[in-house]
DNA sequence: CGCTGATGTTTCTAATAGAAATACTTCTAG
DNA sequence: CTAGAAGTATTTCTATTAGAAACATCAGCG
């Protein structure tokens, strides 16, 4: 007998356990659209980008033939007018939106994941000189602040929206975390320039 | 013939390109120390955590070996004085400081990678009720500030040790990171409490 | 007419995460 | 005094995730 990883939901309903990368890919979907797999990554590396996974294609398709075994998710095949290729959009079910929607509320609030490559490098500042130290943050704070005018842009884009208004509070968040990110890449270099004045007096 | 991945650095010695892991693992041996496995892990999960990955053993032990075969590190068995289990210890040799070193001041800047859980459910605010998201909220909050606090102990044991002045910088980012983590949560929940007021009047 | 770029999907490989198995020892509570 | 929990130490297995590349079609442009 083929066991199938499965967890029983406070609702009493037994649903397969879905690793977080397909949450996300329902989640775009339950926002009602019916949507291709191309739409899906464009969709998810415009607002999910700031603060999630920037998902690569294979990834996308295969939860969405995962959501579809699963009942989440229905597909269709649809012959695009002006002759480009046929494509295939996928809808949230019923079902689909009731999974979803117990899993917002009732996962548990894991830690996000971070991996910050720049602290990483400074981290082994005994291998570096102070020249390149400076060249790290500069670069990362350069990035912080385009991520911060990014988010504030979109955010403009999606507040004229009703259905948007937590993806549009989400980027709020975000650009304050790309702001300050920016500055404690500034005071992080503050603290290097006075370790360096520190060691030759 | 098989053919390895390889890259021509600046010093013109060509070196195995190695993923992120490696350097991590790299980079710890490069403070001089003799390690096993699982001292490595310890190390990792006591320093880096803070700003990057939490590796599992079973990375940590292949990355090993593969830094072994490059000729970056060097093992031996040592017997344990009290009967304990034998351990193999990694050291790092002249060639592998070399190439961190030349990996530390040469690689490209590349974005932190942040898969912000928290947010991704708030992102689906339209699945929840409001006192959903305050809980969210809420538990990210207290998680930034132990990591906050986490991050603070550790550095004063840090700031004593000579060798350790860039690990503390980063410790130091580390605080003021959580603290603004801790922060950023409190205003996304007035945030959530403005709209909330405007939505029923 | 060939080039670039956008749409759209699939395939492959490598990297990463995480649990669990194995094995031995020391500490601790009943 | 002893069973069980917790610490040290490593390996194996599986699933997830990342990323490049291949494949395919068409629109617009010079």
């Amino acid at each position: 007998m083929a066991k199938k990883k499965a967890v029983d939901d406070a609702d009493g309903a037994e649903r397969p356990a879905l690793p977080a990368t397909s949450w996300a890919v329902l989640g775009l979907l339950s926002f009602g659209e019916e949507l291709s797999g191309y739409d899906l990554k464009k969709w998810s590396d415009w607002s999910l980008r700031f603060f999630y996974w920037s998902p690569s294609f294979s990834q996308i398709y295969s939860e969405l033939k995962r959501l579809e075994q699963a009942g989440y998710a229905t597909s269709r095949m649809v012959a695009q007018e002006t002759g480009t290729r046929d494509k295939r959009v996928y809808r949230i079910t019923g079902e689909g939106m009731e999974a979803v929607r117990t899993w917002a509320r009732e996962a548990p609030v894991d830690p996000p994941v971070l991996k910050h490559g720049p602290m990483l490098r400074l981290w082994l500042g005994h291998l570096l000189e102070i020249q390149q130290m400076r060249e790290v943050l500069a670069r990362h704070r350069e990035f912080a602040e385009t991520m911060r005018q990014r988010a504030e842009e979109d955010m403009e884009g999606a507040k004229a929206n009703e259905a948007w208004s937590y993806p549009t509070l989400t980027l709020k968040w975000a650009e304050r975390y790309y702001a300050s990110e920016r500055d404690l890449a500034e005071a992080m270099l503050a603290d290097i320039e006075e370790l360096e004045r520190g060691k030759r007096p």
